[in-house]
DNA sequence: CTGAAAGCGCTTACAG
DNA sequence: CTGAAAGCGCTTACAG
């Protein structure tokens, strides 16, 4: 199939090139007549602007560019999704890649899109970036940049976060309400800043309520995974350390833990309370269903294309851009896993 | 920051554009000298092609485009894995889609990527695509397709699927060495070929093993969720239906069951065996772990891109293609839902 | 109200 | 080995 050009249909008219595209973005300075014809014939011959050339006169892709640690996650997957169903809405596409938590792969990922010259980019940060020169790379490169979830304070630029300190900080005041006295925390790895603030809102949590904070009870995942929380979980009960709760990072982590305490038959939450974070929907499907915080993921997705067209478009008219960091509401879940 | 072109190049080595530009993709007929120096300074600017301009020349996006039913989803968001991961291997970045289940937006975003000149498109359709119009039109369009998973038979394309008729053969066939006798479905909508499949394995296996088929076993999701397999197991329970084996069309709905039957005390695999379809990674840590049928979503990607590359490829080489159909293999997860 | 012309930044067939 | 020129398909400032 011939693709149908601006050319094709201004010779069929007898007319000019110029004059068929004012016509067809609908110029005051065409003749109803004149634009009544074009706009006949190009819907007929189901006429569409070759968007390569459009790109290349307008310098603007439409095309957003989304990097993730991963996608195959709920919480993840939940942005993706309030993303891409709103740039669709204002007419952006977008192009998605995951990180798999690799600095490297990120680093080259941003390059890959800078090159594809996207409009804008939305990154949520692997575990393991250190390095911040390629996202300073973006901004020196004016193309508008949104941090969400996974960000990073030292960078310049828009972020939509929720506040991980105070929801850490309402998980465990939530397990000490309900009785805990000894809770362990199933921590993130060092260096992502919500694992560091999900951590300092359990030790602000312990003080405030008298509790002493010890070390001995925190305990590292590395991986943030299944098998890690089934681990600790194990450590915890075969070296009879005395706890009787658990805040972990994150659902999956939870559910490991759960898992194993099940095998051994250590109840929950009567022997040891146990609350999770991010609210996947298996939290409500397990036995017991898990007590967790909320983390709004579609709404953080829509919220960050939003932020970041807001700035695309003052950005195409070279106005100041003021940066802004969004935190949205969490609230913790209660079910089964923690005394009520 | 200033963008890098070629003129720019060009002028300060006092050399042409064409030159250039043949220097920096290694033509042969320039000499080892003026290509060092085109090389050396177009890498201290950090020179990258203006990707709108090579798109417009080369009539390539270099882009994907995918549309699938929903993101947030274990046995999606495990294909969108393969397939940006392969994509961006062999040089594609992907723009996804998600139609939602409605046939109007997957028609719709087709048109948006054919707009955008994506070099070919993946699909796996929505449960209530019927018209396939917009499906010929990729195809008159030349741009290359290959459905995946939700095909439709009388697309005359590349497919990547399971033999979802077998695979459903083997679910209720273990059920029946388990013991079943009274074995119902809850089969997915009535329109896709997959939901249709799957109720012919079922029949299949009955009629294999001598055992009747009674319709009345058979409940159809509308919309394949947790909710309606919660609803069905609760109607088998409360109208007292003479059961002990149910295969559902997919895990989120056998747990949907599992979930009511653990509320009421029944059994299972005891007094009722639950086999479902998909391999969620809940079907591994509820209770009773569910047993399904492992469905490969992540190679299922990855196959599907090859085979769109090889058309592409054939295509640019306007070579005639031979369209395949790639069936990849599935088994049984024995677990704890079902007797051994 | 209409259109000739320049230009976006590249690629490539062709001439020298 | 080098480069002038055409062209990809559009947009828009400008002249008439």
């Amino acid at each position: 199939m011939k693709e149908v050009t601006l050319k094709q249909i201004a010779s069929t008219l007898g007319i000019s090139i110029t004059t068929v595209s004012k016509a067809l973005k609908n110029y005051p300075d065409v003749s109803p007549k004149t634009k009544k014809a074009v706009i006949e014939l190009a819907d007929k011959l189901h006429f569409k602007p070759n968007s390569f050339a459009v790109n290349l006169r307008t310098k603007e892709s439409k095309i957003i560019g989304l990097i993730i640690p991963e996608i195959v996650h709920h919480f993840f997957s939940s942005v993706i999704n309030g993303i891409i169903e709103k740039a669709e809405k204002e007419g952006y596409l977008v192009i998605t890649l995951q990180s798999n938590e690799s600095e490297e792969l990120e680093q080259k990922q941003i390059d890959l899109l800078l090159g594809k010259r996207v409009d804008g980019i939305l990154i949520s940060l692997s575990n393991n970036t250190k390095n911040l020169s390629y996202l300073q790379k973006i901004i020196d490169h004016k193309t508008p940049l949104v941090l969400f979830d996974k960000i990073n304070k030292l960078i310049d630029c828009s972020k939509v976060i929720i506040d991980d300190r105070e929801a850490a900080y309402s998980a465990v005041s939530h397990l000490i309400n309900s009785g805990c006295k000894k809770i362990a925390h199933f921590r993130g790895p060092l260096n992502p800043q919500n694992s560091i603030d999900r951590f300092l809102g359990y030790k602000k949590a312990l003080s405030d309520n008298n509790l002493t904070f010890d070390k001995s009870l925190v305990y590292t995942c590395e991986n943030v995974t299944f098998e890690e929380g089934y681990k600790f979980a194990k450590k915890i009960h075969t070296e009879n350390i005395d706890v009787d709760g658990i805040f972990a990072i994150t659902d999956l982590v939870a559910i490991g833990a759960i898992t194993y305490f099940k095998e051994v038959g250590v109840k929950i939450p009567e022997q040891i309370s146990i609350i999770g974070f991010s609210n996947w929907f298996m939290a409500s499907v397990i036995t017991p269903s898990l007590t967790t915080v909320d983390q709004p993921g579609y709404k953080m997705g829509k919220s960050a294309l939003k932020l970041l067209l807001k700035e695309i478009k003052a950005s195409k008219k070279n106005k100041l851009i003021k940066h802004k960091t969004i935190v949205l509401p969490t609230k913790v879940i209660q079910r089964n896993s923690t005394l009520i």
